[in-house]
DNA sequence: ATAAGATTGTTGCATTTGCAACATGTATTT
DNA sequence: AAATACATGTTGCAAATGCAACAATCTTAT
C-alpha cells in the first residue's frame, strides 16, 4: 500500500473494535433478556447483575456498588430500592472515611434466587463458553480488559 | 479438581464473558460520549453511528437498516427524522419484493459531517488500535464475530 | 373472490437511564 | 470560627429505548 493510499483511507467507526462490541453487548442482552422471559418474572436482567455483584461484594457502599456496574449513583439507588422492597438485600447505614454510607448485603432470600436463577443460565453459559477454548476465552477476557484500561486512562468515569 | 469441587462451584454472571462484554462496551461509549461533547453538538453518537452504517450501506430499507443497527423499527425510524430534519439524510419511496419501502441514503452534507467526525476521531480511534497487536486486533474481531454468531442460533432477533 | 396473514413504517405508552440540582454531613481553607 | 469545597445519596426532569397497536399494502389460502 503507498502512503497515498493510507492517507486516502477512511476509517468507519462502525468498522471500529468499538462499535463491534457495542453490538455483541447487544447480542448477549438480547439473549439474556430472552432467557428471563422464559424463567423468571421476580426480578430484572439488570437487577439480576446487580444482586450478582453484591454478593460478590459484600459490604458495599452505593457508591463503591455504582463504579462496579457503571450505573451512575442515581440509577444505582434506584435499582437498589426495588431490590430491598423485593427482600433480596438490606441496606444497613455504615460510615466509612467518617460518613454516613448505605452499605448493601444480600438477604437469604436473595441467595435463593440468585443460585437458582444462576443453575437455570448454567447450561446457555456453559453452551457459549464451549464455542472457544479456555485458551481462547482467557484471551478474549485479558483483551477486553485491556480495552477497558485504555480507555480508563482516557476518560474519567466520573461516579 | 474433584469432581465434588466442580459441582460446587458456582459461577457468577458477573464473571461471564456477557456482561465483560457489556461492562466494556460501556466504557466504549463512554469514550464517544467524551469525544463528542468536546468536538459536536449538531449530532449526537447513535446518530453519527446510524448515518456511519448508511454510508457504508446504500439504499437500505429503513427495517434493514434497523437489523444493521440492531434497533427496533420504530425507533430507527426517530433517528432518522433528525438526521433527515438536519438534512443529513434524505429518504425516498421506492419498492422492495412489490412492496413500498423508504430508502434511505446520505446527503452530501452528510458526507461531510461524517467525514469531518470521522477524521476528529482518527487520532483517539488509532490509539486504541495501537494497544493491539494487528495480530490480536483481527483475533478480537473474529472471537466477536463468533460470539455473535452463536447467540444468533440461540435468539431470534427479531427486527 | 374474499378473508386471513405478512411486510413496512408510524404512533402511543411505559420503562430505563443519565444529568443536574438538592440535602446532609464532613474536610479543608482562610 | 466561618466559609468553601467535597462526598454520599435522593429527587425531578428530559432523553432514549422498546413493545404493542395501528395503517397501508401486498401475498397467500380457502
Amino acid at each position: 500500500m503507498t502512503t497515498k493510499e493510507k492517507e486516502l483511507k477512511i476509517m468507519h467507526y462502525t468498522d471500529s473494535p468499538s462499535y463491534e462490541l457495542e453490538l455483541t453487548s447487544k447480542y448477549c442482552k438480547a439473549l439474556l433478556i430472552k432467557l428471563f422471559n422464559q424463567v423468571c418474572s421476580e426480578i430484572s436482567p439488570e437487577e439480576f447483575a446487580v444482586l450478582d455483584t453484591v454478593s460478590c461484594h459484600r459490604g458495599l457502599c452505593q457508591r463503591d456498588l455504582a463504579k462496579l456496574i457503571l450505573r451512575d449513583r442515581a440509577n444505582t439507588g434506584r435499582v437498589l430500592d426495588s431490590l430491598e422492597k423485593k427482600g433480596f438485600i438490606v441496606r444497613s447505614n455504615d460510615t466509612k472515611n467518617n460518613r454516613l454510607v448505605r452499605i448493601v448485603n444480600i438477604t437469604p432470600s436473595g441467595e435463593v434466587i440468585l443460585n437458582e436463577l444462576t443453575l437455570r443460565f448454567q447450561p446457555i453459559h456453559e453452551k457459549m463458553c464451549k464455542i472457544f477454548s479456555k485458551e481462547d476465552l482467557l484471551i478474549l477476557s485479558a483483551s477486553l480488559k485491556k480495552v477497558r484500561e485504555a480507555i480508563s486512562q482516557i476518560v474519567d468515569m466520573q461516579i
